[in-house]
DNA sequence: ATCATTTTTCAGATAGTTCTGAAAAGTGGG
DNA sequence: CCCACTTTTCAGAACTATCTGAAAAATGAT
């Protein structure tokens, strides 16, 4: 999967490599997709797509998909250079700007549409006043008022500083 | 994949049966786990295995195995009604228990072992003192500091009553 | 405009995951 | 200690997601 490391921090970076791809394989996200990413969070230098190819052992055309997906995300960005022909490629290093980036697209493609199916499930049982149909209706409702309240929360902490969020954590620490 | 429903709230409830197994399957949990999940959620009576294979129109094999899976995650629970043979099975309704019983199994499968490796790659490059290999080291070291801070905050937020949290929440929007 | 280089595309191959179904094991009442 | 009923297991089948590689398209320098 992965070509040999020289250095010894290139093995500790392999190890990571594999684990991020696990973690993401765990969580519906590709996992050369998570290896890209985590290949490219701990270059010291930007990348190109050979490079990558090689370092992970992986055909051109996974490369290629699995980059412009994670420029999709905006979790990398294209880099051009004077002079070359050549996409570079870089991941966002800072981990806060990481994880909000991650939470907004998860937001966008998987939490928006499921609510709009709770809505429309409580909508449609309005009018159930007893029973079953009654408890159903009244389990959407509740559904969705929380998925909506955790939006709420995760827009707010999301469009803190990394500071100011740090600085409400510690709060609720205690 | 459903068998027809008759009254209208069994119609919203195929939908949401739905919809809760293609969010599952887009969070790395089996489609036809949460497919259960949901159906167990919103059913007004504990069901058996015939019932859910017959709803959903699963195999014997593929119940079970996920009604285990189930059980193990401390989603559902199994009850036993006097004078019966059979199993039934009921999922939690609450969703805020529901929801600590998700983050707290994550945690214990995918989030520790994560931390473990991240502690692995900081401490093996320690000695790294220039270079890529220390700028490594500084990444790996705050990412783990980033996941442990982020689990105390969860630990904190999971020992919480509903009514605690969202009086916390409330305060952070202001 | 040409052309070497780079990127994109996508049909078919592969790998990984989930499901089936029937046999085996387990279980409690009598 | 049977036996009817229930649950579990798991080899092979089916399905889904991902990947390959080569051809086509795009690109920019000259």
């Amino acid at each position: 999967m992965l070509v040999a490391s020289s250095t010894e921090w290139e093995v500790a970076r392999d190890d990571f490599v594999a684990q991020w791809g696990a973690l993401g394989s765990h969580w519906g996200i590709n996992r050369t997709m998570a290896q890209i990413h985590a290949l490219l969070m701990t270059a010291p230098e930007p990348m190109y797509t050979d490079e990558i190819m090689e370092k992970l052992q992986i055909s051109r055309g996974n490369a290629n998909t699995n980059l412009r997906e994670l420029v999709g995300w905006g979790l990398i960005q294209i880099i051009h250079r004077k002079g070359e022909r050549k996409e570079y490629f870089q991941a966002e290093k800072d981990i806060w700007k990481m994880v909000i980036t991650i939470a907004k697209e998860r937001k966008r493609r998987e939490i928006v549409p499921a609510l709009e199916v709770l809505k429309s499930c409580a909508e449609r049982t309005q009018s159930e006043s007893k029973g079953p149909g009654r408890e159903f209706h009244e389990q959407m409702k509740e559904l969705q008022e929380f998925v909506e309240f955790g939006i709420k929360v995760a827009d707010t902490i999301s469009s803190m500083k990394h500071a100011s969020a740090l600085h409400w954590a510690m709060k609720l620490l205690g």
